[in-house]
DNA sequence: AAGAACGTTTAGTTATTTTTAAACGTATTG
DNA sequence: CAATACGTTTAAAAATAACTAAACGTTCTT
């Protein structure tokens, strides 16, 4: 390998590993970042084993890593005739991903939490109204107008994630 | 404790959990969550020990994720005259958490990754240079029209967040 | 100045998550 | 139908992250 060669190697090795590093600051974990960095980095579909053995990891890992991949539309399955492998390329359009697998699953999140939101919130009204007039029932007050308060910036949030002017601009 | 006092502790403490697990959830560790939780319920600031002993956790954890919270100002300190405790209340308002605190990191988060593409960019366009007119070459320069486009979108994520009407909506 | 009350740091432990090797099931080939 | 080539599952190992108890350094109190 000479030196043009090796530092293209060096990049991409490096760009794979700021790829892992990326997804697990988000909590997604290493192999996530660094399946697509390596597919993403492919001008032609791999299989399994070759992105095993092009981040040398294990098969298994590539597996499960490339089936979450999968569920968010980052990565593709492909087809090719003749061949019974599993070939796999990346979404290249980061909107697609975005929309389709990321904020989906933020607006999940957001929801349960608007569950738990909701749950609390009631639980405290029924606690404030055991506790009319006197000192406690002062407190169950403040924490009901608290919660009152996060209902309403949890409805925000989910008409900005649904703001069809901010999705236009992804 | 009556009926209505345990259905209270016990909403709360569902609440606390939830907290726990939603920031779990996005890689930012159950404690983090927990606290917030903890004083976003309390009407009055708190100190360490009491938040440690509302947790059942100890007072180093409560220590290390008060000053993650303080940092993303989702927190913050109170001074109590004639009390050597640092006392903590929880910033309700979540427009400032977010704006001031996450959207920040991801910034942050952002502008690192774009950086590892700048710079695998300009390697794969060197590789390119090295290979002109052969097959290899059409592969480099496949890969250089990616980056390119990924930096684009890069540049319109960045825009978004910067966006005001955006920043307004929150 | 000694003692007590703090918050922080740290070294070690525990818990959790990630990764793997091997077993497995299924489809394909000879 | 036996052998092979796959992808997936799973039980265990390895790696990582979270958590704690104890030691520490300060600041306050007496």
């Amino acid at each position: 390998m000479n030196n043009a060669e090796q530092a293209w190697a060096d990049a991409r090795w490096r760009f794979i590993e700021a790829g892992g590093r990326t997804t697990q600051s988000f909590g997604l974990g290493r192999m996530i970042g660094q399946i697509y960095a390596f597919l993403y980095l492919s001008d032609e579909p791999r299989c399994l084993d070759d992105i095993a053995d092009g981040l040398a990891v294990s098969k298994a890992s590539v597996s499960i890593g490339v089936r979450q991949l999968e569920g968010w539309l980052a990565v593709r399955k492909i087809w090719i005739k003749g061949d019974r492998k599993d070939f796999y390329e990346a979404e290249t359009d980061f909107g697609v991903i975005l929309r389709s697998g990321l904020l989906d699953s933020l607006a999940k999140k957001l929801n349960t939490a608007g569950e738990q939101l909701a749950l609390v919130e009631s639980s405290v009204k029924e606690a404030a109204a055991g506790h009319n007039g006197d000192a406690d029932g002062d407190h169950f007050r403040n924490i009901a107008k608290r919660l009152k308060e996060a209902r309403k910036f949890h409805g925000k949030l989910n008409g900005l994630l649904n703001n069809p002017i901010v999705k236009r601009l992804l």
